[in-house]
DNA sequence: TATTACCCTACTAATTTAATAGAGTTTTCA
DNA sequence: TGAAAACTCTATTAAATTAGTAGGGTAATA
């Protein structure tokens, strides 16, 4: 299940994407146009600008802005950082990677066979597309 | 994420799978050798005979055994089973759909448009699989 | 210099997950 | 026939995660 996190920083990054121009978008603007609860969507923004999708201007006329244009914004990076690993186990996680402690033997988990399929498919999907790909 | 139920419970399939005969199995051994608590794995293996995957049989050389052939178990099945819905948000999912009370058209919902795809590039991958296809 | 808007910490309610415990019932083989 | 083996069912619980709430603090700009 994708958590709420991901889905307003994902509708957040779509909102800005859709600006006109470079101009700084508030919180409270965002949040009323895709509903979403003002505190929460701080949050997630906050951690979009500490890991460098979003800059933020402070005091009378600032908000959030993108860094980089929307083509440039790949969806693997926005998904490993709002949602985590895009594996669904660990041990087929490429930046998450734990072993399973009570698998003797991966190269013979059928669990593990399957789920490396998976994670190639979602990763795919996410490779091929960029924050422009997605705004309607 | 992967739940451990739908985990724990593709690796008793896979070991049912893996039997020369058709004989029932017990609980107790399938437990052991896969390394999962035997209660944890009774309720699991419940939920497979109730759904058509398993037979049991109760009383002395009882247990669990494959009602079908692994190669006409599609993985498909399985995890919508085990794990619910393939999709990661409700208004993509097809046996399980919902709309989103935040969402205004999902149309021009970019969250929509990327988990339409994740949805089927996985729903590729379990379609391509049978319990067969993973067992090592 | 007052207002606007970002920044940060802590708390909490609800939900889900992964068990655990224990009693009960059915079947089969000896 | 009867006892053991094995499945069935209900209820409880501990831990973790999620989604949000509350409220105060700080910085920047007109």
């Amino acid at each position: 299940m994708l958590s709420k996190k991901t889905k307003y920083g994902l509708k957040a990054l779509a909102y800005l994407a859709g600006q006109p121009d470079k101009k700084p978008v508030q919180i409270s603007e965002i949040a009323e146009n895709e509903n979403i609860s003002q505190k929460f969507l701080e949050s997630i923004l906050l951690s979009l600008r500490k890991t460098g999708f979003l800059g933020s201007k402070k005091g009378k006329g600032g908000g959030y802005y993108l860094l980089r244009s929307p083509e440039e914004i790949s969806m693997t990076d926005v998904m490993r950082v709002l949602e985590g690993p895009i594996a669904m186990v660990p041990c087929v996680s490429l930046n998450f990677y734990e072993t399973c402690d009570d698998c003797p033997d991966e190269h013979t988990c059928s669990v593990h066979k399957l789920m490396l399929q998976v994670r190639d498919s979602a990763l795919d999907v996410y490779r091929n597309n960029t924050l422009k790909d997605i705004i309607s």
